[in-house]
DNA sequence: TGCCAGTTGGCACCAGCTGCCATTCGGCAA
DNA sequence: TTGCCGAATGGCAGCTGGTGCCAACTGGCA
């Protein structure tokens, strides 16, 4: 059951045509970049691009949907037993420990996001989504919507804010996962 | 210094066409309703509209401007001495006090919001707007600026949670100071 | 009364996005 | 090898959101 040549190719076409997107983006702007530059870039009609993205935006956040999908597989592989708060911290762990070794690329990533409000607002939807699925895990073991819900945001407020400072950083730099155990001190030692 | 007459007009003609908007949005969604319509329904030219409004969405956010700057003198009008996430949180309270008796628009206009993915995502960037601004008051104040990001963050999480738990409720319902309050202690509860 | 500055709205135009349709291409069976 | 089917492609027309430009209008003031 390997892909066939048809499902290969279309794979390939959608990673050509985001990373044509990428590129266009992070040399002119967002803006300044129309669709059919992309898609001329990527050799592709724009017909065809519109048939594998959604939309403009859409060519910077496709494959978030992939890691979405990691973090709702990480709060399923979380121990049953355990706490409510120290699930959804572990979960945050297994997506930090992903992300570790792609920190250019996760840079490089937000710095156009950065740059058009209208991306930096999608940026924010991305992680209501992620607080809807820790919402839902934790739901799915039994804890009421509204503690779940209110853990899931802060676990994304902290995740948030360790990508920050992970990012911020110059030359040699912490571990992102170092900087997310630190959010989640920080945390406990200033809610009290 | 009373308002020239200019000024009134418009002001008028800016609330004329936002609460125009609002109708059309909420009568037949926001996807549904073009801006030309909009501008009819305003008795307005459509590149007038365009003048008082930056954009489609901004018919629906004009006015969060507003309530931003309202957030700012709260946090500069807390006591001196305070610990930050004292400040913060009597910074929310007030906030709240503002909100407390416009249940009813609130949870209209957040309807609106909650039914385009686009509009979302923008009430998500006007979130990040808050704890930028609840960050630069703590920095003001002599915090550390990635404790005061950490904060802020936590802060809204816990607004927006609390907003989340007073917009459910039918009928009688808590108000959202109470609301606050309870947020605020779960977190505490939970976070060590 | 007449002028100035601010306000208005029509027009042209570009970019994002979609429905439709003809064409092309991969995969399979005779 | 050939021929067929369904999937993929891309061109085209058309709508909506959004902007620059310019001409007409209006309130306010000398």
């Amino acid at each position: 059951m390997s892909p066939s040549l048809r499902e290969e190719r279309k794979i390939r076409t959608s990673a050509t045509i985001a990373a044509a997107a990428l590129d266009l983006f992070a040399a002119r702007g967002y803006a300044a970049v129309t669709v059919a530059e992309v898609a001329a870039a990527a050799r592709v009609g724009e017909r065809t691009l519109y048939r594998y993205f959604a939309d403009k935006e859409d060519l910077l956040f496709a494959e978030d949907d992939g890691w979405r999908a990691s973090l709702r597989a990480a709060i399923e592989q979380e121990p049953a037993g355990d706490p409510p708060f120290t699930v959804l911290r572990g979960a945050a762990a297994t997506l930090a420990r992903a992300l570790e070794d792609r920190r250019e690329e996760v840079r490089r990533h937000g710095e156009v996001i950065a740059s058009a409000p209208a991306l930096a607002a999608r940026e924010r939807a991305k992680h209501a989504a992620w607080e809807a699925d820790l919402a839902e895990g934790l739901c799915v073991r039994g804890v009421a919507a509204g503690e779940a819900r209110l853990l899931g945001r802060i676990t994304v407020a902290c995740f948030d804010e360790a990508l920050t400072r992970w990012l911020a950083q110059d030359g040699p730099h912490r571990t992102l996962g170092a900087e997310l155990d630190a959010a989640f001190a920080e945390l406990a030692a200033l809610a009290t």
